[in-house]
DNA sequence: TTCCATACATACAAAAAGGTGTGTACTATA
DNA sequence: TATAGTACACACCTTTTTGTATGTATGGAA
């Protein structure tokens, strides 16, 4: 049996679960857009290797946060789209630009 | 001379940069209810050791987004306060929430 | 026949992040 | 005299995250 502080699932730390880490907001942003393939991904995300982008897309699929669709074709087609609980981080994206923004003003 | 893509300085990797992390939205939720000395914000976030608190501080007043105020006596006193630039992140934090509480519902 | 494109998988390595345990300075208090 | 409290520093270790380099299947184009 583990024991459990108090604070071990507040918002925050839900959200950081879900969305931390250095590429899921990124990606997330450039499907706000609409669905993507992965090598349109890619291109829109230059520093990205192809393993980060298919690992953290596979982590957003099993999150509810998107979803894939293979068309089944050869070569490979697959579409990757956000789900509306996906789309619910759009104000969280805002949000951050917001601070980044005032951030680097030259205010006090 | 460092090659940097195009995307490397978004507003999304700047707040990364600055708020990213385990422990440091944490700890400036707890220092928006007002100034904090370190055996208070322990105690605030249980399962956070000592050394990572400290380390965070530091990171956050470089930052500019906390100041650090000692009063000089024995034993030591500190007081750990957000400045302008911290409290920007309130909206952010916010945006957490909700989006966290939206990713828990039960509708699609 | 060789090559290309796509969307992966896999093994391995490097780097970053986080955690543990101990020590220090100083004073007050028991 | 021994102990406690505060806010650290420092060394060391483990875990997590990220990166690199290859390999695979398939069909069509050259």
């Amino acid at each position: 049996m583990e024991k459990i502080p108090i604070s071990a699932r507040c918002p925050i730390r839900t959200t950081l679960d879900l969305l931390g880490g250095k590429w899921k907001l990124l990606i997330l942003f450039q499907l706000f857009k609409g669905p993507l393939r992965l090598n349109e991904l890619r291109k829109s995300i230059p520093d990205i290797s192809e393993k980060m982008l298919v690992q953290e897309l596979k982590i957003l699929v099993d999150s509810n946060l998107a979803t894939r669709k293979s068309f089944g074709e050869v070569p490979p087609r697959v579409e990757y789209k956000l789900t509306e609980k996906g789309k619910a981080a759009m104000p969280l994206i805002e949000a951050m630009r917001e601070f980044a923004i005032s951030y680097e003003a030259k205010e006090p």
